[in-house]
DNA sequence: AATTATTAGTGTAATATATACATTTAATAT
DNA sequence: ATATTAAATGTATATATTACACTAATAATT
């Protein structure tokens, strides 16, 4: 039993991954493996599958092309103009992933052919694909405003100059470093390691590392037309 | 020429229409009229057309079912579980639409056979609707902390202690009234109107209205990991 | 006409948060 | 020993948020 006359869709699934290296945020994408298009530069798509939601085709997609795994997923929005691919509609449903580069960059670069461009260095890409990306980083940067997601770009251990460089990225700005470590220390989600690191400093900088317990409620709240007291507990 | 061997697969729009009579938050529900789940309580829902959209799908179902024209409408995420439908696999692209209740419920009730209801007293819906409900309001609680869309639920001339009334139902919860008076009316959201309502009160409430032009300008803005300075400009 | 009841409207002081701003410290290189 | 570089740190001011209670306007009642 199925239903009567509707028209069935491609439905597509389009990753938008962002990566920070240190210094400058970075756009993962592919060439496209078929025609039409074929060989162009292309964000990490695949059409999604009878038995899988599109959260795991998200999921699916990503590590077939890439090898990635356990990233940081979200759904942005979902793009359907008619004629958005020429081929044949389809709708592509949009995630947003976050990652340190350099903890694949050996895995992405060895065995697939993903690559990554400078976030002002972009190729053109296949069909709306960069509007996805305006799209993406218009809502990162204001997701990250309220909630501490970047820490996903970032190692395992990270310092204060590379967190403070990471946001001012973002956002294309300076902070104050003293407002800044205040702000990000009151949050109680770093905790200071022993050592420094000595790469990018002679003094060299102490590591923090995220405390796991104090992310995953931070997450959720939020910090204003209603008292924040209402919306923080 | 098509893509080959990939499934097609039925696209559906559900919009979750919220809307506040001055008193409570209720939701917009119609009775299902095909199989299965035929005459059960149901979103505002139908299958994405060949040439259209999904933001014109959502409008032209709403505006099918309900005769409602011109509503905010968002995206909200998809839904994709495989058996969400026991038919057929169907993915929902659901939308949140806002509108004031009293605006259109002559519209509504006679000519559609839409129905309101409190939302503390929703009947059961159809497959995974709940759940969107849920989600639904969550964002509208997080949406609303930020940006004044709950403006959409009111009448073009509102007094503060119905604004009032809106945003403490929204958040269960009192606020204090100056303090909130205070707050809504730096915004310089509001007009100050000249007549009263007196339905609700002996002493009567002063109305005020909407500017247009400020309510287009903060709805874009935001109000704390980053000086605030930055992403308001 | 006077009294009562009801809800609208308003200000101030205390606290918390955000911002602006410059010097000292640690380590390496010369 | 000195110079260089970037990390680390504190205070004073301004702004925003919160807590709190009385007066004003009107309709209903006597």
């Amino acid at each position: 039993m199925k239903y009567s006359n509707q028209t069935r869709i491609l439905v597509a699934v389009d990753s938008i991954v962002f990566g920070f290296d240190g210094s400058e945020y970075k756009l993962l994408l592919i060439q496209r493996g078929f025609a039409p298009e074929k060989e162009k530069w292309s964000l990490m798509g695949g059409f999604l599958q009878p038995e899988e939601s599109l959260d795991e085709a998200a999921k699916r997609i990503l590590k077939q092309l890439t090898g990635l795994q356990d990233i940081y997923l979200e759904e942005l929005k979902s793009f359907s103009r008619p004629n958005r691919d020429p081929i044949e509609r389809v709708i592509a449903v949009t995630y947003v992933a976050l990652i340190d580069i350099k903890k694949y960059q050996q895995q992405i670069n060895d065995d697939f052919h993903a690559r990554w461009f400078p976030m002002k260095e972009l190729p053109q890409l296949i069909f709306d694909h960069q509007e996805m990306v305006e799209i993406a980083l218009n809502k990162l940067r204001y997701k990250a405003a309220f909630h501490p997601i970047l820490f996903e770009l970032l190692p395992d251990k990270f310092t204060l100059p590379q967190l403070q460089n990471m946001y001012e990225g973002l956002y294309n700005t300076k902070f104050d470093k003293r407002n800044f470590t205040r702000k990000v220390l009151s949050t109680n989600l770093l905790n200071k390691e022993n050592d420094k690191d000595k790469l990018n400093s002679k003094k060299g900088a102490f590591y923090y590392s995220l405390d796991e317990k104090q992310y995953k409620d931070t997450l959720l709240s939020i910090q204003n037309f209603i008292p924040l007291t209402e919306i923080n507990g």
